[in-house]
DNA sequence: TTATACCACGAACACCTGTTCGGTGTCAAG
DNA sequence: CTTGACACCGAACAGGTGTTCGTGGTATAA
């Protein structure tokens, strides 16, 4: 069923009432706002409102509704979100501005927030801008943003900034760790064959653990 | 300056409250729920929690609290973030469970939470979890979470999930209409070639806007 | 016409809510 | 001891707040 002009003014000033304060509004506020004189109207419309399932009303409580939905989580603080630094650019040819705790704790520049839910752990992250497409291999792309952690507990398995010492080279491989001191650099891309490298030969300099890409359009 | 026991108390049930109910407490329910009978002692007490910085206060207005914790930047209000609808899975083989606009603005379900500076244009996004690696050729993996948009105004370049009607299969590719119907499917590997289909053959699906990636370890 | 929803208005009521004030006890400094 | 800061209590007050009730206008259907 619609919903009339005035049920929807009620429901965005709900909305926009709750993101700015913090609270929901009373029913004279919100027929203060939207215009309408008797606090009944309000509670009319707002059961109406409710009947829709666009709120939820609590009987005999001052601000006792709430927007329902997903936005709702937002609006009081139920969505926690981790600001990680963005420390700069990686290119295969350099390596990577590796950063210290101090530096991390203290940073005040460019930041990437994500939601706790995609950075369950949030302890020494840091994020990087990728530049050329030299780390297809590994399904990231130019213009990617990889979040990486130091790599403080690197397991078998990890996806890993290393740094390759006798090719001066910076690139993103699985790591695993393998007798004598071999250690196997698989791809990403599972079509693609694995790589050998001696351990002394190679530094792990971070530890990918999620990526981002953004997709604006691209001169053909 | 240290806060007394009762002072976390309130601290911590104010957060507590607002998170559950949606609303910040009154001063009485914050007196009854942490052990005060009197108001004017959570009242002095609030007024303590305010000079510290950890709550801010409205003078005179009923529930006029809100917590401004620690992660200030992240509560409501300082990041401005849209929610996507996490509609489903994507596959190859299946086409995308195509949503509606009234879907769109009704949905309750699991939402990833994304900033604004990473989705500017919110409008009939929706998001996807890809399922199985098909589309490595798009530089997507198995378990990526693809962001897509209504396809309203595809333009040419745009990254796109096309649904090929004689293969009765989904990819994802740059679409770049040429002359006589034709269509050029590109890959986003640009090792890759592309490859052509009729106008007719195919229907678009969805614009990709964004691509996350977690990465978690892999069974080998 | 009559009936029936639907939507709106103003007023009144009872309770909720933030604020204020007088008073009590404790503890350390003077 | 006296003083003052601190933490607390109970009570009262003025205004805020959700609810309810009587009323009336406007469509649409019988």
């Amino acid at each position: 069923m619609g919903l009339s002009e005035r049920q929807q003014r009620i429901y965005e000033f709900i909305n926009r009432f709750t993101r700015e304060k913090g609270r929901p509004p009373t029913i004279r506020e919100i027929g203060s706002h939207v215009g309408i004189s008797s606090t009944s109207v309000v509670n009319y419309n707002l059961n109406i409102l409710a009947r829709e399932g666009l709120i939820q009303r609590e009987k005999e409580v001052s601000r006792g509704l709430r927007i329902v939905g997903a936005q709702a989580k937002a609006l009081v603080g139920e969505i926690s979100f981790v600001q990680i630094p963005l420390l700069g650019k990686i290119a295969a040819g350099t390596p990577i501005p590796l950063p210290t705790d101090e530096g991390l704790m203290r940073y005040d520049g460019e930041t990437l927030a994500l939601t706790r839910e995609l950075m369950p752990d949030s302890e020494g992250v840091f994020a990087l801008e990728v530049k050329g497409n030299s780390m297809i291999d590994a399904l990231i792309n130019d213009g990617d943003i990889v979040v990486m952690k130091k790599p403080q507990a690197v397991q078998n398995g990890d996806m890993c900034a290393v740094w390759l010492k006798d090719k001066n080279e910076t690139t993103l491989k699985r790591v695993y760790r393998e007798h004598n001191n071999r250690v196997r650099l698989q791809p990403m891309n599972p079509t693609l064959k694995p790589f050998y490298a001696d351990a002394r030969n190679i530094e792990i300099q971070g530890k990918v653990v999620l990526v981002v890409r953004q997709l604006r359009k691209l001169p053909a």
